[in-house]
DNA sequence: TAACAATAATTGTATTTGCAAATATCGGTC
DNA sequence: GACCGATATTTGCAAATACAATTATTGTTA
């Protein structure tokens, strides 16, 4: 019998939620968002990244993106240029005011993971890490039957 | 060296966030939302809910999701009516039309999920959904020192 | 039983989000 | 080198979301 809450989207959901609810209101004061934490450790790990890959890298979408990156410029935290050989394309970048505040937060955030897995053996947890890099793999093999399920559908109602 | 791509949180979010949005995808053509679907999968596992427990049940904010079961009792998919014997509390359910459409939707999300975890040992899919319960449950334990460093940076501040 | 605190849900309001359309630039081709 | 499709980003706009304040009911106690 299916439960919701045995299921894995749901249990990963949760946990997901919650950690980014705790992590929020832990940083709160340091007045920054969850997502501003994220773009700012993500440019800290890869810096003078495009927009779209900055997108693709935390799961942002990119219009949602834009504006954020916008309202962290102006907060001093990221530069934002367009390349002098690429015009279509912006290079985004960490100020120092924005790489010394992401320096004070990850620090955070390693201790918040630590009491999230502190009680699992390190190799349960790197297993664990393991599997989710793959499954977020996997998942691509679902796209051609979301169009195709979709058509299907469409045409099955437009015949009546 | 700390590397967001690497941290337990980021990897955890990106696989629920790619899944959330291939599955409303693939849901969109039956005129449902992820949220909406959430909660009929809640009150299909357990129905006769209330308010809050069905917001500590699928972790979506009590204002949300008042509203959006609002807006899915004026599709019909749900009951709500407050208690006789307690006016404070509503009782959440769903309708016969609710319980078709959820029964027609859980086949694809087991399907999802059959897909996602496909390369896998079932044993380590096990294990990976108890180790993410408990992960959850483990983030209780943050609650205080969050509200402590938060007083604890207000008064530094206001010293100066 | 009147007064007040606690609980449950809803609503006001401002912010965030995401789709679609618009804008800007590049790369190729005739 | 003008034109056209492809790529990258931004913006318009409507819907979703969350925090705070409000409303409604219940439980407690003096």
């Amino acid at each position: 019998m299916y439960r919701l809450t045995n299921s894995f989207p749901y249990l990963l959901n949760r946990v997901g939620v919650q950690m980014g609810e705790l992590f929020s209101r832990r940083i709160a004061g340091y007045g920054v968002t969850l997502p501003m934490y994220r773009v700012m450790a993500a440019l800290w790990e890869t810096g003078d990244q495009r927009l779209g890959d900055l997108a693709s890298m935390t799961t942002i979408e990119i219009s949602t993106l834009s504006r954020l990156v916008g309202e962290m410029k102006r907060r001093g935290l990221v530069t934002r240029a367009r390349l002098k050989d690429n015009g279509r394309t912006v290079a985004i970048n960490l100020t120092p005011k924005g790489r010394t505040l992401v320096e004070e937060l990850i620090p955070i955030a390693i201790h918040f993971e630590e009491v999230a897995v502190r009680d699992f053996p390190s190799k349960n947890i790197s297993d664990l890490k393991t599997v989710l890099a793959e499954i977020y793999e996997s998942l691509k093999s679902l796209e051609p039957e979301i169009e195709e399920a979709n058509k299907a559908r469409k045409a099955a109602k437009s015949k009546g």
